[in-house]
DNA sequence: AAATATACTTACTAATAAGTAAGTATTAAA
DNA sequence: TTTAATACTTACTTATTAGTAAGTATATTT
């Protein structure tokens, strides 16, 4: 894969997590790369491919790291440590999470990005409401709600506590995921 | 006050909360309504004083509706159920609401919005903070958080599961609220 | 009756957006 | 050594955006 192309994404990405979705251009990542904006168009025909190859290079990224603290063997509890770190260096970065970004834009996304936009969120989803209900079976996890809900709760806070982080400078966001993690326990 | 001033607040807040600050124009709100896209210029000449008044607008709302709630002499519970009831409402109209909306386009907005939406989520969050505090005092709520956290990841909950109902359309919203109340309970 | 304010329309401008067709320099393959 | 693929640039188009200046019809006030 070429390398221009792993850094359009990677700019993309930066200016949906800090503009969003419909506050970006073409011009914006050529001049940051020092290209013209017919060179983004020759790896990205339109906005649509490369929303779409943003998303899908989270989802590969996140797949990724479900794999490897499987075949760490990490319990429930690292999991979801290792999770929730992820939205802390959001937080330190002044970034939000495509989840809130796009989701937030979700109404004015072509076809195709919603798609993969849906499916990051099923799977991030999936993965989360599994751990937390094997975690709960080992009596690691301690909590009374759906496991489903459970999953919707605790994504949403860490998703719109960057948001509100975002307009009101003064929150602790890891003050926020220790109350998060303090109601899962035993 | 002016009707077709109403009437612009109205169908841009709605714009907002379906499209996102970046994704409306003057001329969506002027075909909507029928006129020229210069009659919204009219009052509103700039799109900077349209999202102001926009986030007034809201404010507003708010403090009447707090203020209802004292003079009616609501408990703790009845002011928090019908805080949720806005949330629910906004779900059953597939919108979002101003903080996670406006928090995702934040830095691309202009000044005087950001302000406004700065000023916003601090009154619902002193007003949230201030009556999880009172309601616990009185025995009425029960949780062992921070109140300032606790009306934080309340507020995050609500706001990002509406974002996220609207990726993932099977969401039952009013069982995500439930479950928020339910954690409250002595 | 004349002056003024209100609520617009007409007819623009300048900037920026996504997107494209055709050309060029460089590297790799046949 | 020619051919072809890769990685762009040049130079454009079309559409949409926020915003404006000047004009007009209607109602209200003086």
């Amino acid at each position: 894969m070429s390398i221009t192309r792993e850094k359009i994404i990677e700019l993309g990405e930066n200016l949906i997590l800090s503009r969003g979705y419909n506050a970006f251009s073409y011009q914006d990542i050529s001049t940051e790369l020092g290209v013209k904006n017919a060179a983004i168009h020759y790896y990205f025909p339109s906005k649509e491919n490369l929303g779409t190859s943003i998303v899908r290079t989270n989802i590969q990224r996140f797949e990724e790291m479900i794999d490897n603290m499987h075949s760490r063997g990490f319990d429930e509890w690292q999991q979801l440590d290792t999770f929730i770190k992820i939205y802390i260096k959001s937080h330190r970065e002044k970034k939000l999470c495509l989840v809130g970004s796009l989701g937030s834009d979700f109404n004015t996304l072509n076809e195709n990005t919603k798609k993969e936009l849906i499916r990051m969120t099923e799977i991030i989803l999936n993965w989360l409401t599994s751990t937390l209900t094997t975690g709960r079976e080992k009596s690691i996890f301690k909590f009374n709600e759906e496991p489903q809900n459970k999953a919707i709760l605790i994504l949403s806070s860490l998703v719109a506590t960057l948001q509100i982080s975002r307009i009101i400078d003064n929150i602790d966001y890891k003050s926020i995921c220790q109350s998060i993690t303090d109601g899962l326990k035993p």
